[in-house]
DNA sequence: CGCAAAAACTTAACATGTTAATCATTCGCC
DNA sequence: GGCGAATGATTAACATGTTAAGTTTTTGCG
């Protein structure tokens, strides 16, 4: 027992670990992606049984909503990084839900549209995603969760667009 | 302008697109997404210049909590799936940042700690990303982060550990 | 004992997140 | 007009999310 090298890996002491943290149950990333996951398991299954991802899910709303949009500016609203559009829009054209051309009076611009298709599948799938969302509003109460959306809306303006601490660059 | 068939393609005419949906900016995956962004926006920069992910960060800060971990009990106090639990443990094992070793009652399960090196890490990244956390709390608010925190795990609790909807399966 | 079912991971396969690099087009300006 | 900088979008490369399938070891039980 008092050998100097182990033969199995030995976890280190716990007086060693201590390390200037708080607890893991106080991170707010954590608790945001808890209740964010929590919420979506309600929506993914039905979303899947129409071959549809969340984020494909997103950019069909986003285009319903309008006659036509930019690449750029559908990013922004479906809050999706450019690569990641790029190739979802791929898929989604190739599958007939969308619509693209450029813009004639600039040619780097891509222009989108939702096509019929996409709309018949949007129609699909609405009144099962409704009825979730009514089912959600009622188990966590109406009330409640307009004051979530709130403060959510409150603790995202409070971060601003940039980062707000430097910090030990190091190097 | 009266052709049958357009040469480029049009867009679905607006009264066609009425489609039964609330409005983006009330989706609450959305609005949960939108404000975790935020927040991690703060924190990535600096586990980057360590070499870090946000999700081996949680990794490496679940183990320095406690003695040793199975797998599976990792995965769910880190929240990640078991793939990518299995992926990222890889990693870090090959990085010298944990140990991990057999179970030797059950050898299905494996037994993690984190390492000395790993601790080392831990303790080099721990007190910028705490300066971070507490000019978020500072911007936002104390009080109002501690109300956040609470509507959150409400909300969590309030869906339960199963899909509350069916819905048409259709199929 | 022996063997089918369950449990704990891991691998596989495909979609998205994230940053950097690239490509094409347009803009600003001389 | 022409050319370097800026812009819009895509591609590349690697990490993780997500579901299904596969592997190894245990369990439960006839």
């Amino acid at each position: 027992m008092s050998q100097r090298k182990a033969r199995t890996v030995k976890p280190v002491a716990r007086e060693a670990r201590q390390v200037p943290m708080r607890d893991f149950s106080q991170s707010l990333p954590m608790a945001l992606l808890r209740a964010r996951e929590a919420v979506m398991r309600q929506f993914r299954p039905s979303l899947r049984q129409h071959g549809l991802t969340e984020q494909q899910w997103r950019i069909l709303r986003a285009l319903a909503a309008v006659d036509a949009i930019e690449v750029t500016e559908l990013a922004r609203v479906a809050f999706l990084l450019g690569p990641s559009l790029s190739r979802i829009l791929r898929d989604l054209e190739a599958r007939g839900l969308i619509q693209r051309e450029a813009d004639a009076r600039d040619l780097r611009r891509g222009v989108l549209s939702i096509s019929t298709k996409g709309l018949k599948l949007i129609a699909q799938v609405a009144p099962n995603s409704e009825a979730i969302y009514a089912s959600i509003a009622r188990r966590f109460g109406a009330r409640k969760l307009a004051a979530l959306h709130k403060m959510l809306d409150e603790l995202e303006r409070s971060m601003g667009s940039d980062v707000a601490f430097g910090g030990d660059t190091d190097e």
